[in-house]
DNA sequence: TTATTATTTTTGGCATGCCTAAAAACAATT
DNA sequence: AATTGTTTTTAGGCATGCCAAAAATAATAA
């Protein structure tokens, strides 16, 4: 197989795995790879004798020890690329995702950690994303959903969990923006959309929205 | 045809065709992308018939406009990425053309053109070699590499891009000094060695050593 | 429990881009 | 013009990674 189709399907497996349940279905692939479910049957029995995933037929997949330092990897480039694109090269936050997943694919451990060092080392992403460290380690944090929130209590926006190119670019017009603070003013009940203040702004988002924005507690 | 193969055709005839003549064998382009000249026949044909090449079967192959423009969009590519590698990275002259090779296929025209307005639009790379502008206009200087040169064109010799101790005594040795009237007599197909009269001498040097001299043409 | 529906797998096919071996075309000598 | 040697092309094959359609399996509903 070559590599940068494997590289796909281990990261779109690692997303998939994370997002929901560890076992990804055929069909999740299939959507988020865009081809067929045949062709996803054919791929993981490769990816299975290659030892990268443990594909149970009829039953799901998951990433072995192997697979899943792997695709550490691919997001680790992806990540430290998105911040590099945005940070040093003036990407706006919305173009960024488009051209590593291109990036992403250039394997070169000096250059990346070069990246990586010039970034500071970071642990999270433009999106709030956290960056897997060299060996793979990744950052885990307590960070809730802006629909999970509560009523009077402060965040600070952390991420999102949709970058499709309308939802940032709304986003920003909104001026909800990494690292804003927030105060949630209330939640209206019958379609549980939020009233918040942001750096001394009123919004009102949809529930809809509010479920792709990551925030953290101002504990 | 996938574009990263398409690409790595292009750029190879062109390549070529800027060394040597005008016109491309198989047979160059087979030792070139380390392939067997039967595949390079198929290929060309497919190329030929995407109006990227004009190929003249049992005679040789050369870029149309389209495929001479999508070629220096390729080289401009290499030589900003080289360049970026070396100057704002930090990397060291002999690493950046591997990882070049990989970033070339990205085809992003803000993000090249970013790299190069954060370098100053330079229009040579370290090497010495012409960056293509944004439209594909290249710089000609009437200085070339020596490994560049056309047979039975005239040459002065013009400087070195090599300056270690054992590489200049070798020169002189061989009588290859600064101002020296040269006349490449042939250009061996299989290694690119290069046969020469130099003052009414006749010499032999690899393509190593005529890479590492600078000529100017005697038109 | 059986019937219906949804998912997964099998089967057979296709384009890409490479291969080897052998034939054909071309070039260079004699 | 004929022979020799090189280059190019043809012909038949192979792995990859996708597809559509049919068959098998699992999940859900009646």
């Amino acid at each position: 197989m070559r590599t940068e189709t494997i590289e796909n399907y281990l990261k779109t497996i690692y997303n998939l795995s994370s997002n929901n349940t560890s076992v990804v279905s055929n069909q999740q692939l299939a959507n988020q790879l865009a081809i067929q479910p045949a062709s996803v049957t054919e791929s993981l029995r490769k990816l299975h004798d290659l030892k990268y995933v443990i594909y149970e037929k009829s039953y799901g997949t998951r990433l072995t020890a192997s697979g899943s330092k792997m695709a550490l990897g691919i997001i680790r480039r992806h990540r430290i690329w998105e911040t590099y694109l945005a940070k040093e090269l003036g990407f706006g936050w919305d173009e960024v995702h488009e051209i590593a997943e291109e990036l992403e694919h250039i394997k070169n451990d000096k250059l990346i950690n070069k990246l990586a060092g010039i970034l500071g080392n970071p642990l999270f992403d433009p999106h709030g994303d956290p960056i897997p460290d060299e060996k793979g380690k990744i950052q885990k944090s307590s960070f809730i959903k802006l629909s999970e929130t509560k009523t009077d209590e402060d965040y600070t926006i952390m991420g999102v969990t949709n970058h499709s190119t309308p939802f940032l670019k709304y986003l920003e017009k909104q001026h909800l923006i990494i690292g804003a603070k927030i105060k949630i003013k209330s939640i209206e009940e019958f379609d549980e959309s939020i009233h918040l203040m942001c750096e001394k702004k009123e919004i009102n988002i949809s529930q809809k929205v509010a479920e792709s924005i990551i925030v953290e507690s101002k504990n």
